[in-house]
DNA sequence: GCCTAAGTACACAGGTCTGTGTAATCAAAA
DNA sequence: TTTTGATTACACAGACCTGTGTACTTAGGC
């Protein structure tokens, strides 16, 4: 399969960059001058497509909103994914925590704009997990939906500072268990996790 | 009861406000200027007291490091009071998720110091999780212990970000099922949050 | 009364940052 | 060829930052 095909327009350009540098060595830490250094243009040009810094964390939060895409696997199954995926991004060595939950421990509690940001994403991954629930008919989705979302964002926080991709799977066991709790197949009883063995009957 | 008292010497004096500051709108958004402002003494005084502003960091972050005090209620008790006291620490509106994990976040990855406070601060958690989970006799205390750690930096992450201290109760509620599914008694079975209804027998 | 330690006032060096102003260049469209 | 729009090189303003140098004041202990 082809490689992600190189940012075309310029602007798509600054966002790249502005992308990889605010995320890996955070927002207050890189200045526009380094990232105009880094793509080989001048200031000017990025003064040109974005009217503030400020534009320009915006505009590099708003692409990190990405939206989950359609799945035709059954939704248990989805939900469990989720953590297999949090565990390879673990593993890649270019995993800093979660952007939008960064960003507002950086820039504090006065950017209004990033944090409205930060709450609809995590809003909607909430939402996601939620319809996914519905679809399973668990008695309360909601609830449960922000139980796991309270798993994605503790194995994130844990991995920022441990560098421990074991931190997903920690998650998806305890999600495992929280699904099964809730009336929900989830496979085998392979791993029961009992405080006392369950003789076989 | 007395409120505590405020600090003697200029060094605490210095840290307490720090930890203010630097906890409250980052640690990259305070210049020392600000904290010797705030004070009342001078830069000079500041810098007499600690040799650069890197070490005030690693001051702020040791100080933070406040170990658990010992307790006699029973440990599955201790366990859950937790999530209780996370609940009103986050409802207090000076609340601004984990210092350790902030720090780590803001300052990136390059700073050896500060991530090493923050894992050891992150693991001593999880010993004293693990330790009560010994108390218990559950089966597998490490890898539950993991499992109630990302509850707490879960809620913790979701309410910096949400200002929601429902979050803890979420958590509060999940490490309760994690708990029972370990065979700990917590408890009436009041929240069964099934998903069928169990018929009363 | 005198000496020492701590603190103060204040300037300043040297660096970084955001954002702007200006004139020159370059390429493609008309 | 001429025009137009994007880009460049580069200087610069104004702000803020960390850290230092220096001379002055103040308060207690001897």
């Amino acid at each position: 399969m082809a490689p992600p095909p190189a940012p075309q327009t310029m602007k798509e350009r600054i966002l790249h960059t502005a992308d990889k540098l605010f995320y890996l060595q955070g927002i207050r830490a890189i200045g526009v001058d380094t990232i105009a250094a880094e793509i080989g243009i001048s200031k000017r040009t990025l003064y040109n497509h974005f009217p503030s810094k400020d534009a320009l964390i915006v505009a590099y939060l708003e692409r990190r909103f990405v939206h989950a895409s359609p799945s035709d696997k059954p939704p248990a199954e989805q939900i469990l994914a989720t953590f297999d995926s949090l565990e390879r991004r673990f593993a890649a060595k270019d995993f800093r925590g979660c952007p939008f939950v960064n960003a507002v421990a950086e820039l504090g509690p006065t950017d209004r704009a990033v944090k409205k940001i930060a709450i609809a994403f995590k809003e909607s991954r909430r939402l996601w997990f939620r319809d996914r629930l519905t679809e399973l008919g668990v008695a309360n989705p909601d609830a449960l939906a922000t139980q796991l979302v309270l798993l994605v964002d503790g194995s994130i926080a844990q991995d920022l500072v441990r560098d421990d991709p074991a931190m997903a799977r920690a998650a998806k066991e305890a999600a495992t268990v929280l699904l099964r709790n809730a009336g929900v197949d989830v496979g085998g009883d392979a791993k029961p996790a009992q405080g006392r063995k369950r003789p076989p009957r």
